[in-house]
DNA sequence: CCGTGATACCTCGATTGCGAGGTATGGTCT
DNA sequence: AGACCATACCTCGCAATCGAGGTATCACGG
């Protein structure tokens, strides 16, 4: 997860770690910065696959900045993971919004073939939450506020989602069959 | 997480681990069922701690089934973190809905506390996502559809949440006027 | 001139989680 | 009889992450 976006940040232009964690914490919703304890691992994780390269430049600032760059095996390894030919598990939410804000990076139909494994994995999820015993629960079922809340919020999110899946899909159909 | 979660569903009645099971793949969106390299260490986790005992049925079925019962520390532990002090983190979306599923075991005081304390963190937020160079981007500038599909999504989640929000304070605050 | 906060990076131990393997039993289908 | 699946539980090693700590430099206000 972390390891799709640092090497999606970068794609773009070199930063530096700092940099990096704005932008990681923007990400993850403006709230919950990736801790460094997170970050600086993860980056030379990276750097030891050789996906990336640190360049340092000295006396620029107070630290000794590292600005990192992508090698090709680097930029290779990102659109690989974007691409992703697996079936798109729909509860990994993360995984699926992280690769969303790196997915330009692809060409038309690489992006049209995601977006369509998306919408099938989609339609295919369950609408039933909870038991009773064996039986699962509908959402009208629910005399508990609190469940029906997290169904509620469920399924708005779903179905912005699903709109949004069918628009897109529409906009790339028109892009690929001028 | 998987420890509240744990601790809910078995506060509700006693279940054995297979059973649990089931019910954590509901809980995370019933497709990525929590496997079982993770999900009994946990057990004995809690075990260790004293928050749960188990209960062995022999000869019941095939294999021998242990009957989870949670202790009184047991139901301690999931008060405490349900009524959770701290602000609550509005980036870790896992955490809250886990918390909310299981919210109805507090009093309606102690969990209007909580719904306050989520609707605080909520409005607190920033809306901004990503950056250009050091500029925060809005909504709207974005050329790339995924990335606005990123923010079209999260705005409609928190839209739906927010809604509810309301709703639920308006319903507790009629519960206890009253 | 001293404290505070931002920038910038790093390490360590502990916890959590996953995947892959294993061991049984009992029922169903062929 | 044999194959296969569901039930039910377990262990091991690996990877990822967090939290708390540390080290610097520079800018700004009092």
């Amino acid at each position: 997860m972390l390891k799709l976006a640092i090497l999606g940040f970068l794609y773009d232009r070199p930063l530096h770690g700092y940099q990096l964690r704005r932008h990681l914490a923007a990400l993850t919703g403006h709230v919950r910065p990736i801790s460094d304890g997170t970050l600086y691992p993860a980056i030379k994780r990276l750097e030891a696959d050789g996906l990336l390269v640190r360049e340092t430049e000295p006396g620029t600032a107070a630290a000794p900045r590292h600005t990192l760059h992508l090698t090709g095996a680097g930029r290779t390894a990102l659109l690989d993971q974007l691409r992703e030919p697996e079936p798109l598990d729909i509860s990994d939410e993360n995984r699926w919004f992280t690769l969303l804000a790196f997915l330009r990076q692809l060409d038309d139909p690489a992006a049209q073939a995601v977006v369509l494994r998306r919408r099938l994995a989609f339609l295919a999820e369950p609408a039933s939450f909870f038991y009773d015993g064996d039986r699962p629960l509908g959402a009208e079922e629910f005399a508990d506020p609190f469940r029906r809340g997290l169904l509620l919020i469920a399924r708005a999110t779903s179905e912005a989602e699903l709109a949004w899946l069918h628009a897109t899909l529409a906009e790339l159909e028109g892009a690929l069959t001028d």
